[in-house]
DNA sequence: TCAGAGTTGAAACGATCGTTTGAAACATTA
DNA sequence: TAATGTTTCAAACGATCGTTTCAACTCTGA
């Protein structure tokens, strides 16, 4: 019986990401998501909790799932750098690749969720607030730190900015390439996300790098 | 009478610019609105028509006056250049100058706002889609022109692209800027705010002048 | 001064929302 | 098979929403 409730649940969570993510939290209803699920109506209740319980299991999936692979291609370029300091653009390239790789994918999450994320660090519901920070921001200590060392020239305070802003880069470029993707009616694929990666590249690590402190 | 139809009016939209930016267009309801505004429930039928024409009057306005002030400094700029192109630098600062002052100053919109359009961007309403790009629009591909002119060895397509990196950092920087200054209880004020501008400027303009098509 | 346009007000309408309820259906264990 | 715990289901609850209605009020122009 484990097995029909743990189906109903996948079935609930993934609908309601997509909702979530076109509709954002307060205008996806539960009657959408339960209907598009093939649920009924009191199986989010009953299986989740209340409704923002249900939005949180979805943030925190997308955002760790992302997180999980930014430390890990983060570890892959420290250990081939041996010990060099890892260049800032390989540094940038795990920061930025994830998180778009995973926008790209409709399995994991497609287009749509980036507006989930990128809404979410906007509105800061807050009921997920503190849990949202508690997992983003020991990653992103873990990047100045990484960057630092690259860029000895720049201090502390600056960089952990410049990182809120390649954030911010990151974000809005996520949500443009989708809208740009479903206008242009596909037919690029793979190929124009490392185009799109490798502009975004471009200008973040220029961005990190700056020279500080002029007038 | 046409006197107190006008200040009515101008309560209604005043509150609903703070709520709108607090909490989105459909967690604001009409009833905090008025009740803030000092106004009858009806009275937003009767002035504005339905919900929606209240909240994209709102927003336009705000879009609005920060266009002019960059366009207004823009054209400064290339003045002060003469027949020379203008520094990128002074570019980026009246792109990124009059959403952080807008952002900055209660008076006219105060820090909330920005969410507000950083909200309407992630989101884009239909039914302000086309109106809020039509007013974007040319001002980024006036910017484009300028910013070409700069930089001559960056494709359009490419400068294009940067620039709505540009935008990205600059939103997701307001946003954070204004919970940053609400944490701290204040007592910064405007001189932090150049602080801030002068950062973001570094970073976008050296990620506009990025060199192009590394590996 | 008085008819009439413009504005405000209290109340209600219909719709949708998240959540709860209690019975039916189901699988599992004794 | 009988008993037990888990999951599904239809229905309803109470609350809130945007909008409409129509009477009361206010000011203008003849």
């Amino acid at each position: 019986m484990a097995k029909s409730s743990a189906a109903t649940q996948a079935r609930i969570s993934s609908a309601a990401g997509q909702l979530f993510a076109q509709h954002g939290f307060s205008r996806a209803s539960l009657r959408q998501i339960t209907k598009k699920a093939g649920a009924n109506l009191a199986a989010v209740n009953y299986h989740f909790g209340a409704k923002e319980d249900l939005y949180r299991q979805v943030v925190l999936r997308h955002v760790q799932t992302i997180n999980r692979e930014r430390v890990r291609l983060l570890a892959q370029a420290e250990q081939l750098a041996g010990d060099q300091p890892v260049p800032l653009r390989a540094v940038v390239e795990t920061f930025v690749r994830p998180l778009m790789r995973h926008a790209s994918d409709p399995e994991i999450g497609g287009p749509p969720f980036l507006r989930l994320v990128a809404r979410e660090l906007i509105e800061h519901q807050p009921f997920l607030r503190e849990e949202l920070s508690s997992e983003l921001d020991p990653v992103l200590e873990r990047y100045a730190r990484v960057v630092s060392q690259s860029l000895p020239g720049v201090s502390s305070a600056e960089l952990t900015l410049r990182l809120q802003f390649t954030t911010g880069a990151l974000l809005h470029a996520g949500v443009i390439w989708h809208e740009l993707v479903q206008q242009a009616q596909a037919g690029h694929e793979a190929r124009d996300l490392d185009v799109w990666i490798r502009r975004l590249v471009d200008f973040c690590t220029a961005g990190l790098g700056a020279p500080a402190g002029q007038s």
